[in-house]
DNA sequence: CGGCGTGTTGATTATGGTCAAGTTCTGTGG
DNA sequence: CCACAGAACTTGACCATAATCAACACGCCG
C-alpha cells in the first residue's frame, strides 16, 4: 500500500509502519460516492484500481470537475483546508481503494519525517497542477487542451505501468468538458479534429494515442 | 510574526517557538524578485506589508500570474512539490516580509503538532482556491470574474484590518488580466462596465467598492 | 428489437481576443 | 514649475473561437 501511493520518500521502516495504519481492500460500484461534500474530513483515500472524480458545485448550482483520481493517486487532500471536504468524490467505474484515517496519519506524522515531507509534497503537487491547469485554460485553445488532457492521462497511467498509448476512457465527454472548462460539444468536436488529423484513434470509450509527441507539441502552441 | 501569518491553530507556546525561527524585517523595492523560479526551496516568505505576485511561464514563453500575496499571506508554498520553486515571486510595490528557513520549519514540525496542521491547512486552502478559481474561469463571464476578484481582494484586506471598500490597486491591469485569464483590454472594459453601473469607482490605481453586495451577487450569475 | 443515455454533427450567435488609435498618468530633466 | 517621454490604461472596430440550440446517430441495456 505504501508502495502504491507514497513510494518516493519513505524508508522501508516507515512504509511498514504506514502500512499498518491503512484500511485495505474496500470496494465501490460505479457511480457510488467515496466522499460527500461537507463531511468532516476523517480519512484520505488511495485508489487501487478503477478511477474517480472530485467535483464541486458553483454558487449557481453548476457542477465542475476538479480532478480525476487514477490508481495510485490520493483523493481528499482538499479537506485539509477546513477540516471538512469541499467536494464530492465519485467512482467512475468499479473502484477499489484504501482508506487512511486522518487521526492515525497525524499521529504517524509526529514520528515519520519522511511521511511529513511526503504529505507536503502531495499537496504541493496538487497545488502546482491546479495552478498550471488554470493558466492553460485561458491561454490554450480547446483542441490543445484536450490533447494535453490525453497526454496527462497517458503519463499518469504509464507511471502505474499501465499502457500509455492504449486505454479505456472511463471518463464521460461531459466530465472531460467540465474538467477542461469546455462544453461537451466542443470536446466531441476537438476529439474529432484530433482523430481526423490521425493523432489519435477513438471508438466510443476506447482511445489510442497514435502520435503522443504531436499531441504534446500542441501544448507549446 | 506568528500572529501575522499563522494565527489560527497555534498555542501561545508554539507561537513563541516559531517566532524565534523567523528572520524578520527584510525589505524589497518594487519590481524586485523575492523567489527565483527553479531555485531550491530553502524558505517560506510571509508578507508584512506591500504585495507580491507569483508568476510562471507557459511552454510558449507566455507569462501567467498564479497568485497575489497580500500582507499576512505566505508565498513559496508551491516549492513543496519538487523541493524547488516553480515560479517567480516579485514585489508589486515596496515590500517588507519575513523569511522562515525550510530546515527550521521542518525541525519545528517535528515537535509542534499545531504547526503541522497549520501547514497542511495553508496548502489545502491554496489548493482549494486554485481549483475554485479554475472552475470560475470557464463558467463565469469576464465582468463577473473581475467583480469576484475585487471582492476577494477586499475580503483579504479586511482580514488584515485594512479598508475593505477603499484601497490602492497596486496590481496592474496586465497582471489582473494574466491572473484572471483575460486580456488587459477586457479587464479595462469590464472595469468600465462596473464603473458605469456604479458598483465601483476607479481612478487610475485607486478603487472604491460602492456596492460590494452587487459585485458579489454577480458571481452567482 | 426498442428505448434511452451518450456522443456526434451542423447552424447560428455571443463573448472576448486582436489590432489599432488615442488618452491619462508618472516620473524625469530642463 | 513645466515640458516631455514612456508606460499604463482606455476605447473602438473587427474577427475568431467556442457556446448555444437543435437534430441526429450510435451503443448499450433491458
Amino acid at each position: 500500500m505504501a508502495r502504491i501511493c507514497l513510494p518516493a520518500n519513505l524508508s522501508a521502516q516507515e512504509k511498514r509502519v504506514l502500512d499498518r495504519a491503512v484500511e485495505r481492500r474496500r470496494e465501490l460500484r460505479a457511480g457510488a460516492r467515496l466522499i460527500r461534500a461537507g463531511a468532516r474530513m476523517d480519512a484520505l483515500y488511495v485508489v487501487r484500481s478503477g478511477s474517480a472524480k472530485s467535483c464541486g458545485v458553483l454558487s449557481d448550482g453548476e457542477e465542475y470537475v476538479r480532478a480525476f483520481h487514477l490508481p495510485g493517486e490520493v483523493a481528499g487532500l482538499e479537506g485539509f483546508a477546513e477540516g471538512r471536504h469541499s467536494c464530492e468524490v465519485v467512482a467512475l467505474e468499479p473502484l477499489s481503494y484504501c482508506r487512511i484515517p486522518i487521526g492515525r496519519l497525524e499521529l504517524l506524522m509526529e514520528t515519520l519525517p519522511g511521511l511529513r515531507r511526503e504529505m507536503l509534497r502531495l499537496l504541493g503537487r496538487s497545488l502546482e497542477e491546479a495552478q498550471r491547469a488554470r493558466a492553460e485554460m485561458s491561454m490554450i485553445d480547446a483542441r490543445a487542451r484536450l490533447a494535453g488532457f490525453l497526454v496527462d492521462l497517458s503519463r499518469r497511467l504509464e507511471r502505474r505501468n499501465l499502457s500509455a498509448t492504449h486505454f479505456r476512457l472511463s471518463i464521460s465527454r461531459r466530465d472531460i468538458a467540465r474538467h477542461l472548462g469546455l462544453t461537451l460539444e466542443t470536446v466531441s468536436r476537438s476529439l474529432g479534429a484530433l482523430r481526423r488529423a490521425s493523432w489519435i484513434c477513438v471508438r466510443a470509450r476506447h482511445v489510442e494515442l497514435l502520435r503522443p509527441e504531436a499531441l504534446a507539441a500542441l501544448m507549446a502552441r
